[in-house]
DNA sequence: CATCTATGTTGACGTTCATCGAATCAAGTG
DNA sequence: CACTTGATTCGATGAACGTCAACATAGATG
């Protein structure tokens, strides 16, 4: 797909995006680069289906979910495949086939990370 | 119009993206209404120009700072002022004029709202 | 191998968004 | 009054986004 020069730097999809990034948004203003980083992580939870799909990964046991069992978001299933791996390449989660189903998980580490940029200890 | 801007809710149209809304994205799948809902809070913060504004004003000291200290984000003045609008109606930002200048502050309790969305306490 | 089921991928389409320039308005200052 | 800061409007443009239908793939099973 050979996405151009909107990234003047790195996109190597699932892994960098997923990187801690940043001190928290009260600590100091951001560079131009960071902001593009982290812009990422807040766009991918700025849809209400992936919204859904990640708060029903999230909240399933474990906090992993089979694509069958989260599907049901009321549009169709590539859709539902679009949203994850726009998720995934957020680095919010990852996904691992097992046997005849995939699993996604979430990235607990990414996820606090983006926490502490809005509520630092003790904010 | 601003009427006296005692507390912190915002004006009528404005509110609803505000309200505190939804319990730990970990603790139960999101409902549609609910999923539209805090989507509109993350997706404020989901455009570089907009993280980089409202980093500004959050690191400002007293969080809040004057439109002429943080408007120098490369792009136009209209569109800092479309930026700074966005975030309002998120709840992310108030604002305020005081004689020639217009200060914007942050809102802490959406912020931390949105924090807890994601690092509930202890995980 | 043939086939079914569960997902991912592709390509197209329409919509929303970010941005701009330029003009204009509103509020406040001196 | 002229000047400044900032908000608003308008039209326009290109990019990004959400969605679907159709196709492709991987594994399981017959």
């Amino acid at each position: 797909m050979s996405t151009t020069k909107s990234l003047p730097l790195l996109e190597p999809e699932t892994a960098e995006a997923a990187t801690p990034c940043c001190p928290p948004l009260t600590e100091r203003t951001f560079t131009a680069e960071e902001a593009e980083r982290t812009a990422k992580m807040f766009k991918a939870l700025g849809d209400p289906v992936r919204l859904r799909l990640f708060s029903a990964v999230a909240s399933h046991p474990g906090g992993e979910a089979c694509v069958c069992d989260i599907s049901d978001v009321g549009v169709s299933q590539p859709t539902v495949s679009h949203h994850l791996k726009k998720l995934k390449e957020a680095g919010l989660l990852s996904s691992e086939r097992r046997g005849t189903w995939v699993y996604y998980r979430v990235e607990p580490s990414v996820v606090t990370a983006m926490g502490n940029l809005l509520a630092p200890a003790g904010n």
